[in-house]
RNA sequence: GGCUGCGUAGCUCAACUGGAUAGAGCACUUGACUACGAAUCAAGAGGUUGCAGGUUCGAAUCCUGCCGCGGUCACCA
């Protein structure tokens, strides 16, 4: 039984019957009674007074009177201004209970469609970062979302495998390794690619500076005009892709090494193949430690020259057009957008021309009628194009685009800057909260029966479920800071907290079992937070349809905190140990249902739940 | 500068999408473990929701204008 709906339905009624007015239940805002007021569900009147032509007390009065004077769900109402708070009968909080024992935890919308969710998408020259962290677990849990609410959905990511990039680390992998392998160093594939490219702007930035002593450099700098010869250290800063193109060494390596790559030379090819395969054993492996996995994997190197067929058929249909040095382009003023290159005057792909291409080949290799592609908020502009475009080609597939644009992580020093060496690194962060976790459990020493593997695979949890938790509690639009000495805080609004309550209640069913259980009667009276506990397990199914709609996790972040806050209450308030038989049965069941909601809502944001801590 | 997003307690975040006295955690002060796990609970203090107008019975939420902070405006990806 659905008690608010049970309230709607009476409060049309009685509109109907006194007002003769037909509302429909959106008309009406229902919701849970303010903490330090009488009652249990409150609703608001003041909407309806246009109908009553009476004041908001005066209206809530009557109603009330009528809704509750046939309703063996409502045992009595109070009014406060124009607030109308209604107190369910004592038997009811027994059906809801029971309601709620048999009810499924997830929600098909009814419509039952093919979702591709697309996140992480790194580059194969360096390793994942905390910007990728919130990329995977948001793209990962929308994943669970989805499915939850009845989608069969197919995880993917394009993995940006080609280009100067990984040039670079090949050209310094090749200069300076002396042979070297991840194996041979024992480091994992893609730090160890990393540190060639990071070898590679290193040396790059010396060249560059010694090349700014020459007589080259500074007859370049003397036909400058007046203001950069004024201040050389700038006009050095903004020279740097020229200098890169036109005069370094190490960048005239990485271009030819691309070019050569593009040619499909067979030697390049190997070794650009053996770093990329370092590169994926790496990812794989930190993939693995976050609990996620691919369905399929699209690389770059394969998807790149797709989309000119679709350029062409624009051309034909009028929906492109096509500029006197041959570039062709697509008019989006009226969508509110600009003009935007689809093919360079060379006959060559750009960025979204790929993109263009890779969303027909998903669609015919999945047929989903739904593609999410998670990817931070600085590339809006890019998907409002691209989603615009599809739309003139009428695609199929065109209505269910969603950009899963999230903000920003940024540290409490401001933006993550490579070049200042304040990224920071996704295997370093669950390094390092892993180590907050083993300390911590340590001085507990709750593990300290379990053997070693058992109680690594328990801080595993706990240290992911800090992670995640810290990450995913944050409405995804928004830009956060994340700051590492709060992230391995394991008290408070955090993942552990959260745990922590699922295994009390774990403790609890070890305890006493859940077979031998008195029954509840009809009658018997909660106490407050046990009501309330049933009230927020209620509000579950709308927390899910509204997470999958919104594409928002942190609002199933949020209701397994509320959930888990309520119930540590309830476990000080309310013992079972020296509770009659009755209020243990009653107690128990509630503590088991909470285990499982608490267990799914984690479920849903990629989080296990340990059974001791 | 155009477009766009965001400004809520000292800090990190909420606020059922327009409802009651804006809520949590961290940090700070204080109290609660000799029977279910203290990774917990309780109490205290902390606010002109960036500013100014407007719409409404009612505004953190919607509209307008400022101020501040990001992002984006490449034949880069």
């Amino acid at each position: 039984m659905d008690i608010q709906q049970h309230i709607a339905e009476r409060a049309i009624a009685g509109a109907s019957a006194l007002y003769e007015v037909s509302l429909d239940a959106k008309d009406l805002v229902i919701s849970e009674t303010k903490q330090e007021i009488e009652g249990d569900y409150t609703l608001v009147v003041f909407p309806l007074v246009r109908h009553s032509k009476k004041s908001p007390e005066a209206t809530a009065e009557q109603l009330g009177e009528w809704i509750c004077g046939d309703s063996d769900h409502l045992d009595s109402y109070s009014v406060v201004k124009g607030f109308l708070n209604f107190t369910l009968a004592p038997g009811s909080w027994s059906t809801i209970l029971v309601d709620l024992l048999d009810t499924d935890l997830d929600a098909p919308s009814g419509i039952q469609s093919k979702a591709l969710v697309e996140f992480s998408s790194p580059n194969t020259n360096k390793p994942l970062h905390l910007g990728h962290v919130r990329n995977i677990l948001l793209g990962w849990s929308m994943t669970k979302i989805l499915e939850a609410t009845g989608h069969e959905v197919v995880t993917t990511q394009i993995a940006n495998d080609r280009g100067i990039a990984i040039c670079k680390s090949m050209v310094a992998w090749r200069q300076f390794a002396d042979g070297a392998t991840p194996e041979s160093t024992g480091t994992k594939g893609d730090h160890f690619v990393g540190n060639y490219y990071v070898r590679f702007e290193k040396e790059f930035a010396q060249e560059y500076l010694d090349w700014q002593s020459s007589e080259e450099a500074s007859a370049l700098l003397s036909s400058q005009s007046a203001d950069a010869q004024a201040d050389p250290a700038k006009y050095w800063k903004d020279y740097k892709n020229q200098y890169f193109n036109q005069h370094s060494t190490l960048g005239a390596q990485a271009k030819e090494m691309l070019l050569r790559w593009e040619a499909d030379d067979s030697a390049t090819r190997d070794l650009w193949r053996q770093m990329n395969g370092w590169v994926y054993s790496g990812f794989d492996q930190t993939y693995e430690t976050m609990g996620v996995s691919f369905d399929q994997i699209y690389y770059e190197s394969d998807t790149y020259l797709l989309g000119k067929e679709i350029v062409a058929e624009g051309l034909d249909r009028g929906i492109f057009y096509r500029k006197d040095d041959g570039s062709v382009w697509v008019d989006l003023t009226d969508e509110g957008l600009d003009h935007k290159i689809v093919l360079r005057s060379d006959g060559t792909s750009v960025y979204i021309t790929q993109d263009l291409g890779t969303a027909e080949q998903r669609y015919t290799d999945h047929a989903a009628k739904r593609m999410i592609y998670t990817v931070a908020n600085e590339q809006d502009y890019h998907f409002q194009v691209l989603f615009a475009i599809l739309k003139k080609f009428d695609k199929p597939y065109a209505d269910g685009l969603y950009h899963l644009s999230y903000g920003m992580v940024d540290l409490p020093t401001g933006r993550m800057k490579t070049r200042e060496g304040t990224v920071v690194d996704a295997d370093d962060l669950i390094e390092e909260i892993k180590q907050a976790v083993i300390k911590n459990s340590e001085e507990k020493g709750g593990l300290h029966e379990l053997d070693a593997s058992q109680r690594s695979d328990i801080q595993h949890r706990i240290a992911m479920a800090a992670i995640k938790f810290f990450i995913l509690k944050v409405n995804a639009k928004k830009r956060m800071i994340f700051d590492p000495s709060e992230s391995v805080d394991l008290h408070g609004h955090t993942g552990p907290y959260v745990q922590n309550a699922y295994v009390r209640i774990q403790s609890i069913l070890r305890r006493y079992g859940t077979e031998t259980l008195s029954a509840v009667s009809a009658d018997y009276a909660l106490l407050d937070i046990e009501k309330r506990l049933l009230m927020t397990i209620s509000s579950w199914k709308d927390t899910l349809t509204a997470a999958a709609r919104t594409y928002d996790p942190s609002l199933i972040a949020n209701f397994s905190y509320q959930l888990a806050k309520e119930y540590h209450r309830f476990y000080h308030d309310a013992p079972i140990l020296k509770a009659t038989d009755e209020e243990k049965g009653f107690r128990v069941r509630l503590s088991q249902m909470v285990a499982k909601y608490l267990a799914y809502s984690f479920e849903l944001l990629g989080i296990d739940m340990p059974d001791r801590m």
